[in-house]
DNA sequence: GATGAATGAGGCTTCATTCAT
DNA sequence: CATGAATGAAGCCTCATTCAT
């Protein structure tokens, strides 16, 4: 989506901009987020910013994508050493967890998760999904497959509706437990690690074999 | 949140006002929508929208008011021949389909919904949410409650997971059904009857108790 | 095209606006001219442009349909005493004659008037000359009736032809004797008196009756 | 108007700006034509186009240039075979129609000539028309010459006033024939054929000799 | 001689809010 | 209490031109 104008930046330049951008979508969201107020902290010339991107929409699509691939590195990295076939809730309870504590320490990707999961206007909330999306998706369909051939979730059980609603959790995860006010029951955004094991619980419950008693 | 003044207007007034605000919400969102267009549409002068509220956003706030009651009352009145001592998840399943149901039918209300979900400013986000949500929390509560009384949920079930769970699903549910973007999985869009009864069988894994064969 | 509020300004705002706007299409013709420019001379806040008139066209074409009903004024005016009726070709030439001295004494006629034929873009100049030629061409049309029914004209000429050309004659007398550089030949910008009894001739051997020697 | 370095290019590279200049003139007008468009398109730096003319006005008036000579070959070619001394007149309309054919057939001289005679700033104009009109009036003045010499025109006729006025009606006819809204009332743009016709009519009967019966 | 990134003024338009009537 | 004209900052975007490389 960007130029390449842009790919021949210097980095120094691009970083300058990158921040800029983030920090003004991460606080008004792309609607009310402002070209002017980026230009002028990135310390850019306004018309510059239309040398690198189609328009506005283009740099937000550009900041949202490096966000999901920023988000989807680290989980790979958090995932890799997990118990996965011994312990596979264990490992998907410190899987959401560190996901948790992911957008805790990165409040640049926390704010563009909500911007692209908040944005009203629905061509640009289809538009940025769509690509962020299918980032999760394809990596969660993957553990529930993983879940299945260990024998953690049961094979017969729906688990199309285990991913549809495994994604809206993770958005609600990330967002509820950094941002106030959009969780008044569980309490996500005081004690994140309990609520993640409870709502683990409830998908173990739903989707899980049972336990061995 | 209105003012003193709008109490005492003729209701006629109150209505042109109330029709016109939702409809141009409706269609543009908070941020997006216009008072002038409000004020043309309900015949009424721009200044006169400052003597009923104190801003742009006193006024979305009632509107979301009276939707988020307008819904509930709705809900009563489809959940009240239900028979949820019978057939409990037969009864929360035709509530569901009720409530996507409602969404179609009253785009306003699903407008509003919208609006209040995505808003994106926290103040903004956090002022409209917290009235919305006592209703729908109360409630919620009281239909769990009902359903471990009659014996379809279990009493030792993490309750509150389950009561944070539904309220998060039925705004995705009220959401996604009616707009395209927001489900890639379920597909809310084109079939919600399933879509919901496979919600609902999760829900009933998760927090049901056994059922006898 | 103004809106409501416009008529009900004070005479002295909308003429402040009027008399900008002129001086600045005028100078610059409507595609360079700048509402911004147009505002600061008018003393006026460019957001108030927008209360008065849909948009930069909508304001352009008032003023153009301003002109030439000013235009049309004036030439029923100096037309009325004219003895077309004994002297037709006379009274055509004192026309013509106060046609290009009412856009020597009237820059802004002259300038809208150059705004509108000289208006490159198409769906612009489409618009706007829709409306100013009207006038012209039914006024045109009656005085070749005339000059028909009075024994001047000759009956079977081309008359259509003959209201091409005068149409055509008539945007050129009132620019070219008035701005440098349109008109190489005639002289039109040294000696308009002696160019349009010339240009008149020409009309009198083309659809003139034979005068009798 | 083209520096020295211009001239020391090698051919491909100025006919590609030739050719994306004239593309984009004909596309947008003058005024609103990009540089930034034209470098794109001719594969060309946009700094470069700076180094072989001095502005945006510069580059337009060489293409100027370029179309008025080009129209100008076209036009002799078409004249030669004609048989001026047998048939003035039907030459003539001959020749009209092979001018309006030429502009249907090359829209890049269509659009040029149409930028030339629409552009409103009085120093743009009158520059680059002075340089077109050159041509022109050489060549038409021979054309009167020779319809005088062959005893088609009257030689006590007006002949400046007949110059003055072709000099208009083929800019016209250029125009009109071949873009929408110029001419309300000869249907230029639907039957050229034979609006030229009648407007030849209308020069024999003002210029020609008397026809003999 | 060629490049193309940077500029920054300027373009039109929208809109919540104020305040004199 | 109603009105609605006025405001002016802010919105996104375009573009001819410059200049260091």
């Amino acid at each position: 989506m960007p130029t390449a104008t842009w790919e021949r930046l210097p980095a120094a330049r691009r970083d300058a901009i990158v921040a800029a951008a983030e920090a003004e979508f991460a606080a008004k969201g792309f609607s009310r987020g402002s070209l002017n107020v980026i230009a002028r902290e990135a310390g850019v010339a306004k018309g510059s910013l239309f040398q690198y991107f189609d328009d506005k929409l283009g740099l937000f699509a550009y900041l949202s994508e490096l966000a999901s691939l920023r988000i989807g590195a680290a989980m790979a990295k958090h995932s890799a050493p997990l118990p996965w076939a011994d312990d596979f809730f264990g490992a998907f309870t410190a899987m959401l967890t560190a996901w948790v504590g992911h957008f805790r320490n990165h409040p640049a990707d926390l704010a563009l998760t909500a911007a692209v999961n908040l944005e009203l206007d629905p061509d640009t909330r289809v538009a940025v999904r769509e690509v962020v999306n299918r980032h999760y998706l394809r990596s969660l369909r993957r553990t529930i497959d993983h879940g299945v051939q260990v024998g953690a979730l049961r094979a017969d059980a729906d688990l199309d509706a285990c991913l549809a609603l495994l994604l809206l959790v993770l958005s609600h995860l990330a967002l509820a437990a950094n941002m106030p006010g959009l969780d008044p029951v569980l309490g996500l955004d005081t004690d994140p690690d309990q609520a993640v094991e409870r709502v683990v619980a409830v998908f173990r419950a739903a989707f899980g074999t049972p336990e061995v008693t």
